[in-house]
DNA sequence: TGCACGATGAAC
DNA sequence: TTCATCGTGCAC
């Protein structure tokens, strides 16, 4: 009758879904603070899944051009150019998806991926790398532009309290950008085994 | 309409 | 280091 740890800490009436305010602020700042957050997968007919974010990537906007962002206004970068709190889910060398949540004012272009998260319920395999994580969350191209301040697919307060040792360093596969390659936009939690290139 | 190239992951 | 595999953006 003891309910187990992980469930107590992860009660449906403890998810604390963020706010749209919290998207719309500095693209940085937003992706710092994404570390430790909940993200939460609710597909129907499957029981709820949950994993910790521990490694994001700021996309600045079209200024940036490791970001797709700096193709300007396509079908493709649509949602990243559209209000902030959505999912923008794309696919990459033809197989695997990448997620990220649309941040700053709509119109902006800017984005964080998330690169990966830690198993808290209901989350089996590998999660390390946006592909893998994408692939244990079962985040797919159908959740493109889907509503992260809505259900199937969201992002709460974590029930941690300490503040959590962060580490920047440069974006991973961006070669191609020149001096924003260099620019540490990648943010990880100091230490933690499930982060994809410590 | 064609083509080069990935914000990757897995195998060798 | 190589390769699978296909949507996207841009050249033609």
């Amino acid at each position: 009758m003891t309910p187990p740890k992980a469930g107590a800490a992860v009660d449906a009436a403890s998810l604390r879904k963020l706010p749209r305010s919290f998207y719309d602020r500095d693209t940085a700042l937003v992706a710092r603070e994404l570390l430790g957050k909940y993200l939460v997968r609710v597909s129907s007919g499957e029981a709820r899944r949950i994993a910790r974010i521990v490694e994001v990537e700021a996309y600045l906007g079209p200024h940036d051009l490791a970001s797709h962002s700096s193709k300007g206004l396509t079908r493709r970068t649509r949602v990243m150019f559209g209000p902030p709190g959505h999912a923008y889910v794309y696919l990459v060398y033809g197989m695997h998806f990448c997620m990220n949540v649309v941040t700053g004012p709509e119109g902006h272009g800017s984005a964080v991926l998330l690169r990966a998260v830690e198993p808290v319920l209901n989350v089996e395999g590998p999660t390390r790398g946006p592909g893998r994580l994408c692939k244990a969350m079962r985040i797919d191209g159908g959740l493109n532009a889907h509503d992260l301040t809505g259900d199937g697919l969201f992002i709460a307060e974590s029930p941690a309290t300490a503040p959590v040792p962060v580490v920047r360093r440069p974006r991973v596969g961006v070669d191609y950008a020149g001096r924003w390659a260099r620019r540490l936009l990648r943010y990880y939690i100091r230490g933690n085994p499930f982060v994809s290139r410590p």
